[in-house]
DNA sequence: ATGCCAGGTAACACCTGA
């Protein structure tokens, strides 16, 4: 079962890079994120003429999540347990050919001054809570994929000591990742690569994307019973490079039947 | 210190992103 994660910066203004991508890519699950679409406007029809059903979380104007999937989707949560009524629309989890997949949008948490970045800490600390009380105790294969907004390491930064201040590097943001991890998680990239110049996104300005300069933020977290199935894990850099391209690019994982 | 690009909303500019 091929997994990828996608951050596709609107779904409606993404569509054709993402409709020439799944053939290509052939993913059997996609987890998007950064929607910003209502779950009435997403194009479903789109998906489905491709052979994908879906489920979705969004909002008006920002964030939203959703997943497509070839298999059928069952028992579908929407919402990370501890959000407010109408809160941001940051997390949806279903499952999917007995796998447990949660497409995640991480907050960004920058300025670090702010109170979005304790916005997001406690983001982070509400996941971990999840993760280890509800999630792993199930025993089942359970992957949580997305865009995390942490760079785990300086390996995963193209400017280590100019991002040193910044929300997505802070040891604050490092150590509750870490945190997530130590629970038993597998990062599916790290687990199969050790190479430092692998990014899954670039700023659009300054010329981020022709010089290679970006950062590592989109992930995949395996819980034991899922990496014991991991046979691949790839970052796909052709869709950024098109015209019209998102500033992520996707991460995919090919679990074992 | 700020805008650089891109998208959405709404309206002929502003907000957010990472």
């Amino acid at each position: 079962m091929k997994i990828a994660t996608f951050n596709v910066n609107s779904v409606k203004a993404r569509l054709p890079r993402i409709q020439e991508w799944l053939p290509e890519a052939k993913p059997d699950v996609v987890l998007l994120q950064e929607t910003k679409s209502v779950d009435e406007n997403f194009p479903a029809m789109e998906f489905e003429a491709l052979g994908y059903e879906i489920a979705v979380h969004g909002q008006k104007t920002y964030n939203g999540v959703a997943i497509l999937s070839k298999r059928p989707i069952e028992d579908v949560a929407k919402g990370l347990p501890g959000d407010k009524k109408d809160d941001q629309a940051r997390y949806i989890e279903a499952t999917i050919g007995g796998v447990r997949v949660a497409s995640i949008y991480l907050p960004n948490g920058n300025p670090v001054d702010t109170e979005k970045f304790t916005y997001k800490l406690a983001w982070m600390d509400r996941l971990q809570k999840h993760v280890r009380d509800t999630l792993l105790p199930t025993e089942m294969p359970v992957v949580l994929g997305g865009d995390f907004n942490v760079c785990p390491t300086d390996d995963d930064v193209y400017d280590p000591e100019g991002f040193a201040n910044d929300a997505l590097c802070r040891p604050e943001s490092r150590t509750r990742f870490r945190a997530m991890v130590n629970l038993g998680l597998t990062e599916a990239f790290r687990a199969l690569h050790s190479e430092t110049d692998a990014y899954s996104y670039w700023d659009y300005q300054r010329g981020r994307w022709p010089r290679d300069e970006g950062l590592r933020i989109d992930h995949l977290l395996l819980s034991p019973q899922a990496a014991d199935r991991l046979s691949a894990c790839e970052i796909d850099r052709s869709p950024r490079g098109k015209e019209k391209a998102s500033d992520h690019t996707p991460v995919w994982c090919e679990l074992e039947e």
